[in-house]
DNA sequence: CGTGTCATGTAATCAGTTACATGATTCA
DNA sequence: TGAATCATGTAACTGATTACATGACACG
């Protein structure tokens, strides 16, 4: 039941497709899993070290002219048969904080622009979102789609697309609502 | 530029509502916030601490019988200031990490019933949510309508209900989209 | 000549949870 | 008698980001 460090496993996972040096694995997140999961260096590094004296990977130095080396890590049977464990058990479902939520909490201390433009720019947010999921599903739908993996990943993108398409119309409702509130209400002026 | 102690703004944010004690503060959080910020004792109260240190609130105990000692902060105009600046701020968005979309971002590692699982699991948590939230949202309707805050209130339990409407429709086309591949696919046997 | 990429790492710091410590009262 | 609630706090630990340090090459 020890507490289980969930960094190790991203580690693991994105070795189990092919062995990487740690700045592979950084570039390897950022293009797959960023939109729902990061690592910075400070992790990556010492997790593979530690992954390494567990015997969960093996690793081996890569010469090359002109660039500095590198340290390649391969998952061994060992490092396999953890990542699958861990992929087997149950999801820990956390508390998400959320700052935007907060403020608007307390939207009644403040202007009623003030909570509007806070969703106004949120909602800018998702709409880049949205145009970057739905590129991704076309592209996927367009490419690859024979490869099993691409699946998991489509179910991935498909998350956040649902997720943001929700959070776009409740952006639209509640600024309208917020609207309609600054109209009545005189009682808080801006600045 | 310093950055800056979201915890600290959660409990200014209670305080301005009205005086309480840490203890209070924790209750409050839980019956108002909790879907989408949690703090501990071991954040309020040396916050706590802090803010009075800072000037931005003042405290007085409050002697009991038969129950400890209450020491009761209250926000000063400094307080509330410190308060308004954040709340008028653009909101940090960070990149939350998602559990769940990382194990089946692997699925191809496991067999398909396991992700179905993940999957299902999941969505039985957001059922649960939904339910909460509707519930919320029918006791807002029918009661204290009138008082401002109540509509902030409802903006926040909105933006779950939409979130979660999206992702129990997403659980649905995700479950049936593996169980169509588990039919096809024989390649990884269970267990 | 400066910026960006390749490449590895450590140290300092901050944020946050959990466990521990104390102690009276109330309720089943 | 034991659990729950009221009430305050600290210490240990874990997790994670950021800044720092180094150094060469390629491209404009």
């Amino acid at each position: 039941m020890a507490k289980e460090n969930k960094s190790r496993y991203a580690v693991l996972g994105m070795l189990s497709t092919e062995p990487m040096s740690g700045y592979d694995i950084k570039k390897a997140i950022e293009n797959s899993v960023a939109n729902f999961w990061n690592e910075s260096y400070g992790q990556i590094y010492p997790i593979l070290k530690q992954l390494a004296d567990a015997g969960l990977t093996t690793s081996h130095t890569e010469k090359q002219e002109g660039k500095p080396e590198r340290y390649v890590y391969t998952l061994t049977d060992k490092g396999r048969e953890e990542l699958l464990h861990w992929l087997a058990e149950p999801v820990e479902h956390a508390v998400e904080r959320n700052e935007l939520l907060l403020k608007l909490f307390f939207g009644h201390e403040v202007s009623v622009t003030t909570s509007i433009e806070h969703v106004r720019q949120f909602r800018m947010l998702m709409a880049a979102l949205l145009q970057k999921y739905t590129g991704i599903i076309a592209y996927l739908n367009e490419h690859c789609m024979d490869a099993p993996d691409m699946l998991y990943r489509r179910i991935t993108v498909s998350y956040g697309l649902h997720r943001t398409q929700a959070l776009v119309q409740w952006c639209d409702e509640t600024i309208e609502l917020l609207q309609q509130m600054s109209g009545r209400d005189q009682s808080r002026p801006d600045k």
